[in-house]
DNA sequence: CGCTATCTTGATATGAATCAATAGCTGTGG
DNA sequence: CCACAGCTATTGATTCATATCAAGATAGCG
């Protein structure tokens, strides 16, 4: 009955019933493929639609007048994509697939119906939203007041933390199709840079990176580094209204 | 009947029914005053409230190991506080007034009613709640893709808009309680180095600063520095159910 | 098998931090 | 009402992290 990834993921905070789980199971008909560096939409653009990732990385980002890229966000398997633009009748950032990517788009209003009908789910959907305003004030912590080396460390352990959601708490190799470039572009360094830093830590025995593949091989001392405190905490659910449904 | 900012506030993007607005105003009862630097809560402790202000000023922050501070988010009059951390059952910041400030508190139960009885303002706040994300966004574009001095004309651009809200939009003299030290833990810079910035941005005719007095006197160039988007837009409600009562 | 993106490395330049010292301002207590 | 304490702001000299410029080396890919 659970084939949903989003209700996979619902369901390790809170106990869903048959009808909330059934009306979110709504939301994921028909998964669209995107192709690695195609875009779901573009900064600016009308946007009026909100996706479930099935399977696969993307990231949001934004550019600026000289062409400069800043990194915004990554998002994998169960995660909801276009909740930040909500507000506004057009997208604030560009989101691509990075990976090959599965998703599962819906118009805002379906949202909106669901709100209306599970007024629990309303407030489950408002405290995940609320995460991602932790998320980007630990990264803005990082970016301002911790140096090259640190940022990258960071970025890995955020990365980590929130795969490790879908491959256990154990795996310390992890599948990162992200460019040095990319990398830069997340913790706001160039390429160069990034590279120096990495093979730093590498022979510092802290990472091996091959590839796609990112492997923490000293994982206390990136949190150290990276004065890392981890968000994998149970939501707290008390104040919720009880499930009408 | 409205003298409640935070409905005020509300009512600039959405027109509320007088039950809505009845049961918001019945969270804002008995408003509590704190003193310049009193903290609200602390990073780390528990923490069950959400706060709306009244009126004064108030900052978001967070301590690194090193002392060296991030400061967040400012909070004005009519703005919720309380809410980043709402998925858990502590704060993960610390939250301080920086002026005089008044607040009403309430449990964060209340709001999970208030969700439950009013489905549509649920979508509100959660539109509401996603600004603040697209805010971050905005942040951390700047601190990880612009100079010091496109970071602090980003800030006061910032700072300015949302004043705006309170203060009509031609004004350009701001009051902005926030010691150079302030200023550089808030784009991450130094308090030294901000000083020579804003002694070069003075005379550069960008701006005026005195004591707690901000004056934007070359707004458009403050803008093409900072590579400003506005976010002064209505918020789209086309998504959201129809009031219930 | 060559093309293009990615990665690597060295030399130099620069924005911002650090170190150090002083001056101004604000509130407080005697 | 003055003097002192303690933030706040200012300025100069030096250092450091990171950017920029330049050139190759690899490696996946059609």
């Amino acid at each position: 009955m659970v084939d949903s990834c989003f209700v996979k993921r619902l369901l390790q905070h809170i106990d869903l019933t048959a009808s909330e789980i059934a009306d979110i199971a709504e939301l994921e008909r028909e998964p669209v493929t995107f192709a690695p560096g195609q875009k779901l939409w573009e900064e600016g653009h009308k946007a009026d639609y909100i996706c479930i990732v099935q399977d696969g990385w993307l990231m949001s980002e934004t550019l600026l007048e000289g062409g400069e890229r800043q990194i915004l966000r990554f998002y994998f398997s169960g995660e909801l994509i276009g909740t930040a633009s909500i507000a506004y009748d057009h997208a604030t950032t560009t989101v691509r697939a990075v990976d090959e990517a599965q998703l599962c788009m819906f118009p805002r209003a379906r949202l909106g119906e669901l709100f209306a009908r599970h007024p629990r789910l309303s407030t489950l959907f408002y405290s995940l939203g609320m995460l991602e305003v932790i998320d980007l004030n630990d990264r803005l912590r990082a970016m301002g007041r911790t140096d090259g080396k640190a940022r990258l460390a960071h970025l890995f352990l955020a990365i980590a933390e929130r795969l490790r959601v879908l491959t256990g708490p154990e795996s310390t190799k992890l599948h990162v199709p992200l460019t040095q470039n990319d990398l830069a572009d997340a913790v706001g360094l160039t390429a160069i840079h990034v590279n120096r830093l990495l093979k730093e830590m590498s022979s510092e025995g802290l990472i091996r990176r091959h590839r796609r593949e990112l492997e923490l091989l000293d994982e206390p001392a990136l949190r150290r580094i990276a004065q890392f405190r981890s968000r994998r905490q149970n939501i707290d659910l008390g104040w919720f209204p009880p499930a009408q449904n």
